[in-house]
DNA sequence: TCATTAATCGCAC
DNA sequence: GTGCGATTAATGA
């Protein structure tokens, strides 16, 4: 499935060669345990592999990854969230999946894949570490632990996407709804009560396959069963068990 | 504050 | 279930 759509321009893009985007930020002195190469770290041989990335920041709403876009490297993730999608049919956005700290971001397009086949769009003000291909790709022919550990990531997302298809090919909207409104809880959990990632309902939409309208009404219906509360874009989980009753008999994946 | 953007709801299909 | 349009609420410059 190549993907060589022409580029589609977006009003805030601006990420290489933006000199003030750069900034120092080494793996050496790095927090994020969830990296994959932080958690490598201390097997590589090659210090210039590390040496090499670059820092970059995006502010809330900036769109760093364009479909169709060239792929020159990996973007990881050091602080913030991020939202990746696809655009489908009617132009209609596909949400791929939500990532924050510590997750690759273009993967799929790496080794053979020349093309991005999805965009990304910082969720609010975001830090991606960025490596070029060449490094990776030499990093991992030299550190087995490290390839293993991006395979068994690979794997993960394989996971995912094959569980993602069914659910939106056989379940119900409101079964979508609740699912997405699960997985939200379960990679991001709960603060004060509400879902810790505030979304729009446009958002929720285009993860769960369906439109802004029919999330609004299910949230509605969700609430008249005090299943869910809502405040604006907080949303807050009241009764977990009871919604994971509800898509149990379809499978209920965990994922990070 | 005022202007813009998002959330709702009702209704037709 | 979907799509449109009017109304109301929330957000943010």
């Amino acid at each position: 499935m190549t993907n060589k759509r022409p580029l589609t321009l977006h009003k805030n893009i601006e990420f290489k060669n933006s000199t003030k985007a750069f900034q120092d930020a080494s793996c050496i002195s790095c927090v994020n345990s969830s990296c994959l190469i932080n958690q490598n770290l201390e097997n590589f041989s090659n210090v210039d592999f590390v040496a090499h990335k670059k820092t970059l920041k995006c502010k809330k709403r900036q769109q760093f990854i364009i479909e169709g876009a060239p792929v020159n490297g990996l973007f990881f993730i050091l602080r913030g969230t991020v939202k990746v999608f696809r655009t489908g049919i009617n132009g209609r956005q596909q949400i791929v999946r939500f990532a924050k700290e510590g997750e690759i971001i273009g993967h799929r397009g790496f080794g053979t894949e020349e093309y991005y086949s999805i965009g990304a769009i910082a969720l609010e003000d975001v830090v991606l570490c960025y490596f070029s291909k060449d490094d990776l790709q030499e990093a991992l022919l030299e550190n087995p632990k490290f390839a293993y550990s991006m395979m068994l990531f690979y794997a993960n997302e394989l996971n995912r996407s094959e569980s993602k298809v069914k659910s939106i090919s056989q379940m119900t909207v409101r079964e979508r709804v609740i699912d997405t409104l699960l997985y939200i809880y379960r990679k991001f959990g709960n603060l004060r009560g509400f879902l810790n990632l505030s979304l729009s309902r446009k958002e929720y939409a285009d993860y769960a396959g369906t439109t802004e309208e029919q999330v609004i009404r299910i949230f509605s219906t969700l609430k008249k069963e005090k299943l869910i509360t809502a405040q604006g874009k907080k949303i807050g989980i009241t009764n977990v068990q009871n919604l994971k009753n509800e898509i149990s008999e379809h499978n209920y994946f965990l994922d990070f």
